[in-house]
DNA sequence: TTCCCTATTATGTCTGCACATATTTGTCAA
DNA sequence: TTGACAAATATGTGCAGACATAATAGGGAA
């Protein structure tokens, strides 16, 4: 039995407050030292109650001008991006890849603009056929910068697959993520057995080592795949 | 000048050596105690430096069983979910709205299971066409549960759309996010000008207050449509 | 060997205090 | 009236110490 409330009670309790209206978007609440000595707790204790709701998008604080209910109320929805391989093996599948492609190639131009290189690079582009219980799951189609992954050249990607070689051999500081739809192009419609255009979900991704770019792919999923997650 | 590290500076430090393989994955880490007198600082300092290192899925935490680096890396993306009229006018672009379609509605079989309705309740289905500079931007399919949002059956969502009224008169506790894509269909192929087929980027999301379903809908961007994040 | 209990230990949380820092607000001078 | 400067103030961060809690490791009994 506690005597004090611990910061997940006060989370709670601001929580209902500002839920029920109590204390209405755009209001100021009480500073922490009051809402200190109204729960009987540490200023800390309701700093990291309050911190944390300010992360998830619920309160806007400012030094000295103290903290608001926020306006619009921006919903945070978190994905996780798993390897393919343990997203498959979630679904309770089992993983198996294979290599369509795997070669040195000038990239295309829109690629160049993208990353931001010069006209001359180089780069691996590789092309795997993901499977889910020997079903086709995800086309992956990857441009690897061979001078931000050294090894890149020579590395088997059929034994271990290109997106797990890199998650275990280029550590990644940023990347952008963009989700779209798109038509199947012929030879998806071919690998996914579809018919060419069909509307397939896909993510593209492309990530750096603080500006040097590392790779660029775009996976392509099987028709009628959803990509889940909740708030 | 600070004689002690602060905890932004410890995050750094950890990341740097997970990045550099100094402290590979899987492998268990000091304890805090031990790292607090490496850094001279407090122990609360570096707690909450791993703390929030392993919020970030960089490390996982265990009582008793200390510290140990990520085995498998998941990555975190964290995507904003806005008002539509907030998104539109962040690309710059003026928003307005139009009301296809609102009446009171027996929903779908596969909805009714999804929500986890009765049979016979019946529930608001508003279709609304949100607009960009008055280009088609996105296509709103909505079911509204009247039980759980009073008012839903009476409001007038040509005033303020029905994606903004919820926001503002509901309070949602939790709910499921699905991105697919998927064939336009006759209507929306019309709303956007384009062929029937063509690959739509679709959200799909079910909000809940405790587990009463409030609403269902389903957002169909417009061809080439692009949500964008970053890690 | 197997099972159960207990001691140990690393992280989780809280307290009370202190100082840092960003902003606002008020005051005074030009 | 306007502008610059200083005081006030709410949040941000840090410290040392304490107790809580979960999970492991070790030892003893069946």
């Amino acid at each position: 039995m506690r005597s004090t409330a611990s910061y997940r009670d006060i989370q709670d309790e601001v929580l209902r407050r500002i839920l029920s209206k109590e204390w209405a978007p755009g209001t100021l609440i009480p500073a922490e030292t009051d809402l200190a000595s109204e729960f009987q707790c540490a200023r800390a204790t309701i700093n990291r109650a309050l911190r944390e709701l300010a992360e998830q998008g619920h309160l806007d604080r400012k030094r000295r001008a103290g903290t608001r209910v926020s306006d619009n109320p921006v919903r945070h929805a978190t994905l996780d991006i798993p390897l393919i391989r343990v997203e498959i093996e979630r679904l309770g599948k089992a993983h198996s890849h294979m290599v369509l492609g795997c070669r040195l190639d000038a990239p295309p131009v829109p690629l160049i603009a993208r990353l931001g290189l010069s006209a001359e690079t180089k780069l691996v582009h590789v092309e795997t056929l993901h499977l889910a219980d020997r079903e086709p799951f995800v086309y992956e189609d990857r441009w690897i910068n061979p001078l931000a992954a050294p090894g890149a050249e020579k590395a088997d990607f059929s034994e271990i697959s290109a997106n797990e070689w890199l998650v275990r051999n280029v550590p990644i500081s940023t990347g952008d993520i963009a989700f779209t739809a798109e038509a199947a192009t012929k030879k998806e419609a071919e690998v996914f057995d579809c018919v060419q255009g069909t509307a397939l979900f896909i993510i593209r991704r492309a990530t750096f080592i603080c500006k040097t770019p590392v790779t660029d792919v775009r996976l392509a999923h099987r028709p009628g795949h959803m990509l889940k997650t909740s708030i």
